[in-house]
RNA sequence: GUCCCCAUCGUCUAGCCCGGCCUAGGACAUCGCCCUUUCAAGGCGGUAACGCGGGUUCGAAUCCCGCUGGGGACGCCA
């Protein structure tokens, strides 16, 4: 029987999901997905200074968001200090660990110096075999990692990678507030939670080949890696701050869709062919590891704003128009709580959808169908409300006024009747109009426009427009 | 500095594993044209890449080595 694939996404909550981290959710979801598998979400929290309850409701709210459900979790580590306890004492116990009463300071400067000397920065090993406690300090425990031989890394992506030992320090395990560290705890967990691939940033590499120790210590199974290619900033150093918005609930309040954004990520180190959309569906059934690469990927925030375009255009009106609410009160174009004809919402926001590649311009250009008053724009305004178009106007007005059917089939002759008389084009009538309409040069398909704002409406704004000219 | 990883258009990538089909394909961005009541969307076309040097081979983007460049890790952070 084939095994069982168990993944697991483990944010530490010391700050919000980000960018980078909600990739590698990504495609731990996918992998489980694809194989039938559990996805489990681990919070790491082992640095009790910057780890927060705030995070952890943060991490999970855009997990939701992005639809990345899990199966098992989250699980915390720090209800599990007891059991990392007890797999240090055995450590130490079989002398696999030892403990080390260097101080932190002592520590910095040994690096210090070796740094300065152009020596590797690595932990001297001065405690390993004393046979007595020093009085007066609080040790650690340091793992004891073998000096001798090779360790290798077989991972899915990059191959096999060789690391020497004599390179591996003694990391510490268990600090001097008895709290675990993270090279100790991640494999504890990977075990107890049975993790059969371990699906991680490639900043990860690195540590593997002393994971890889502890597990062999503690004499368990090896699980299979997988170490993905970093996301960089345009500057291509690793993406901070610096780089912009790099939470993912920034993205939500800039009006992306998730699955906009989970397309896009997905992207960035993968590929299926030419295919650039590809549906849920077809990412769960697509993806495989063989098609991740193994360069590091810059984020480009333009083809993500091209492929929320791409989102919203085959998006139902409905659905965006329950979404595009909360930036209408944003942006101050309904109030808070006022009621909304959703139903007419969602028709205004067909005739807009093609033209926003975001909610936020989404709810700006629907600013005129919901105003009561509109203001024209000063340049339209003296370009297409002048005396040149007012017997345009009064004509259409008057023919508008008697004109019952306001669909784009009833509105189209009667605007032909009005070019036809004065002999001018389409164009020398729809454009004044427009202004008049919505106070600008573009919007939809004038047809469209009368038709979501109405006869009373229009009628209003013609007569408006008018008046603005005598 | 030491170790590890990486290297195709500005960016994301296909091709590389199993050399010839590659005068290197797609997408974003950009430029031009078309469509057109405006703006979009859409269609068509253009500019644009195998980092460099050595091998191996009849033949290399594809295999090997070196260099260069970039990234990452070297914490009582994860």
């Amino acid at each position: 029987m084939k095994e069982q694939v168990r993944v697991r996404f483990a944010p530490s909550p010391t700050g919000h999901l980000h960018i980078g981290g909600a990739r590698t959710a990504l495609f731990n979801w996918l992998y489980a997905r694809h194989h039938g598998g559990t996805f489990i979400l681990r919070i790491e929290d082992t640095d009790r200074t910057r780890s927060t309850d705030a995070y952890i409701e943060a991490i999970t709210q855009g997990m939701h968001w992005l639809n990345l459900d899990w199966d098992e979790g989250p699980f915390r580590q720090t209800d599990r200090f007891a059991v990392y306890r007890s797999y240090v004492e055995r450590l130490l116990q079989e002398g696999k660990a030892y403990h080390c009463y260097c101080a932190v300071e002592e520590l910095e400067q040994r690096r210090q110096l070796a740094l300065a000397q152009g020596r590797p920065q690595k932990y001297d090993g001065r405690c390993r075999d004393l046979k007595e406690a020093v009085p007066g300090r609080v040790p650690v425990v340091r793992f004891r990692t073998p000096q001798q031989g090779e360790t290798v890394v077989d991972d899915l992506i990059r191959g096999r990678v060789v690391f020497d030992n004599s390179q591996l320090d003694d990391l510490i395990i268990l600090r001097s507030d008895n709290s675990p560290t993270y090279n100790f705890t991640v494999v504890v967990d990977d075990v107890d939670m049975r993790i059969t691939h371990v699906i991680r940033g490639d900043d990860h590499l690195n540590n593997t080949p002393k994971q890889i120790h502890i597990y062999k210590a503690l004499g368990y199974e090896i699980p299979k890696f997988a170490h993905l290619p970093m996301i960089l900033g345009a500057d291509k150093t690793r993406l901070s701050k610096r780089h912009g918005a790099t939470s993912v609930m920034a993205y939500e309040e800039m009006g992306y869709l998730p699955e906009a954004l989970t397309n896009y990520l997905v992207r960035l180190g993968w590929s299926h062919g030419d295919q650039e959309v590809f549906s849920r569906e077809e990412l769960i059934r697509f993806f495989s590891f063989e098609n991740v690469g193994n360069a590091a990927a810059v984020f480009n925030p333009e083809k993500l704003l091209w492929l929320n375009q791409q989102y919203i255009i085959a998006a139902a009106p409905g659905r965006l128009a329950e979404l595009v609410v909360p930036f209408l009160a944003k942006q101050q174009i309904i109030t808070e709580g006022q009621a909304l004809d959703m139903a007419w919402l969602a028709r205004a926001v067909k005739t807009l959808q093609e033209r926003a590649k975001t909610l936020g311009e989404l709810a700006s250009s629907l600013r005129y169908y919901i105003a009561e008053e509109i203001t024209f724009q000063e340049k339209a305004q003296e370009k297409f409300l002048n005396e040149k178009s007012l017997p345009l106007l009064k004509d259409l007005k008057e023919a508008l006024a008697a004109c019952a059917d306001f669909s784009h089939a009833g509105l189209e002759p009667v605007f032909k009747g009005v070019v036809e008389k004065h002999g001018v084009k389409l164009g020398a009538v729809a454009q004044p109009v427009r202004v008049a309409m919505t106070g600008g040069t573009e919007s939809p398909g004038i047809y469209e426009v009368l038709e979501v704002l109405g006869k009373e409406k229009t009628l209003q704004r013609l007569e408006k427009a008018i008046l603005s000219i005598g």
